[in-house]
DNA sequence: AATCTTATTGATAATTAATTTCAATAAACA
DNA sequence: TGTTTATTGAAATTAATTATCAATAAGATT
């Protein structure tokens, strides 16, 4: 199901301003922060109230439509969510991400961890950092 | 190696307001933001200045001696940091957190994600979330 | 197609969080 | 005990987020 379908059957509406939040999140590389979000669409001359970027963003993520990934410093930001189990890497270099499906991923982890620490797991968050092909190579040209 | 001589060593001067945040972060059970850090500190009549409250975690987060935790909707809080490599599960009931160690814990899946993405892993965040001992039994309480 | 209803928007104000500035203070050391 | 200077606290500044509210437009109803 789209996300258009699944904003309009919830009763909200498909307004112009969620589409261009919604085009800009679905053709990023990496996730955007409001303000990042809001200079694209600026940029792009399809600006719309910041207020708005917020509140798109906050209904959006609500409803699992985007998601929030963590960058390096700490900062979140938002990315067009993918189908079904999954998380993210993040080049440190360039700020790339992408998914990886994860189902039984950690379940292994889980139960030593449930037994060691007698909490009972319900949710996890999962990023990898690292770099991604186009920076290794940049990396291995500057070393030679 | 503890933080006092680690800081001095480095030249950075063991001050009261540094002790004070270290000693509300030691005692902590849960993840602290600096506002969180700042209203502890003045409850308890040590209070110091909100900015030193963020120079100190910025100082001793760069230093390792203090790390950040991610909390439920996403708020930075700060620990004391452990020692080795671990993570965090925390309690989405009452904030508790606990450490559990990782050193091979995710091999496999960097293995798996690193052939499936051709990214190079070099870091990682892991966070578990759930209910602490204490909470899961408030939980069966309240269902008899 | 015109009209109605009301969710949503944009502009601005208000709030909250984090950083900067700088004179006063107090760690560390001789 | 005195000297040096990193650090502090208070206030000002900047940045990020949320709230307010009249105007607009999405979607339903004729
Ligand atoms: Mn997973
Ligand atoms: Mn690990
Ligand atoms: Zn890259
Ligand atoms: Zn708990």
């Amino acid at each position: 199901m789209n996300w258009q379908k699944q904003l309009s059957d919830l009763g909200f509406r498909v307004s112009a301003p969620r589409k261009r939040v919604m085009a800009v999140l679905e053709s990023a590389q990496q996730p955007l922060t409001p303000l990042e979000l809001h200079q694209t669409l600026l940029r792009d001359h399809k600006a719309i109230g910041l207020a708005s970027v917020y509140r798109t963003l906050g209904l959006l993520s609500a409803l699992g439509i985007v998601e929030v990934v963590y960058r390096s410093k700490g900062e979140m930001g938002y990315m067009a969510a993918a189908q079904g189990h999954h998380h993210h890497i993040l080049c440190q270099e360039c700020q790339r991400a992408v998914e990886f499906s994860g189902l039984e991923d950690l379940s292994e982890l889980i139960d030593h961890v449930e037994n060691q620490t007698h909490y009972q797991v319900r949710d996890h968050l999962l990023q990898l950092y690292g770099l991604c092909p186009e920076c290794q190579s940049k990396h291995a040209d500057e070393k030679e």
